[in-house]
DNA sequence: AAAACGGGGGC
DNA sequence: GCCCCAGTTTT
């Protein structure tokens, strides 16, 4: 069982471990850069995608536009073409695409720094939000994916039956001081180790942490 | 050859 | 709540 009193301790195990295996979350790309509409637009090309093709795609893009005002000037198919290969390429350009209309109409070109505000936004749900906080602007942010929804859930960090309600209850509980490396952790974790369907839970130096693994692996 | 996969929107 | 979007990787 994960609780407050031995997360330090968990997230120092999480860190020693992590080193062993592939680089963290939402491409390159996102989490090289601080400019914050290149976080926005690789995370939202990020969705159901995975890393290296999201990275790949986002190069691609941002060689041909890395503004608002430059991304608006491509046509749909132009935008279309430089992400394919992270698929949905259709929802994903058209959102791209309106959401930097909206950027200048609405902010001046620039991307808003408040959650609501960037949930406001095409394409842009409480992941990619809280993403773009934490990753743009260094501030607090929770974000939450699939992984971080499922493994806090396996390991009885929290009961929740949605992401929403994960990120809720995860709000407050992660630390201000390391938040953004302990979220990047738990997406690491659950995407190279706790895996969905089978996760290795003998490399897993949870395993006394935690009340599921090698049990019963629960969604 | 299936199935799974780092969300979000429309209804 | 349910269904759709799509290519890549894994089984």
């Amino acid at each position: 069982m994960v609780t407050n009193e031995n997360i330090d301790k968990v997230i120092k195990i999480l860190k020693n471990e992590i080193i062993k295996y592939k680089e963290p979350i939402v491409g390159v790309i996102a989490r090289t850069t601080k400019d914050p509409f290149r976080v926005l637009v690789s995370t939202m090309i990020s969705l159901r995608t995975k890393d290296d093709i999201t990275t790949e795609a986002s190069k691609r893009l941002f060689i041909l536009a890395d503004s608002p005002a430059e991304m608006i000037k491509l046509t749909d198919r132009a935008i279309e073409k430089a992400i394919y290969p992270a698929g949905f390429y259709r929802v994903k350009a058209k959102a791209i695409k309106k959401t930097s209309k909206m950027l200048l109409e609405s902010y001046a070109g620039k991307v808003p720094n408040t959650l609501d505000e960037l949930l406001g936004l095409s394409g842009v749900g409480r992941k990619t939000a809280n993403l773009v906080l934490t990753l743009g602007f260094n501030k607090y942010g929770i974000c939450v994916d699939t992984h971080v929804h499922r493994i806090t859930n396996r390991w009885g960090y929290v009961e929740t039956k949605h992401p929403e309600e994960t990120e809720s209850v995860l709000r407050g509980k992660l630390p201000k001081k390391h938040w953004k490396t302990i979220n990047d952790l738990l997406v690491t974790y659950g995407q190279n180790l706790c895996h969905p369907v089978s996760p290795v839970c003998s490399k897993c130096r949870l395993y006394a942490y935690c009340g599921k693994c090698g049990v019963r692996a629960r969604r």
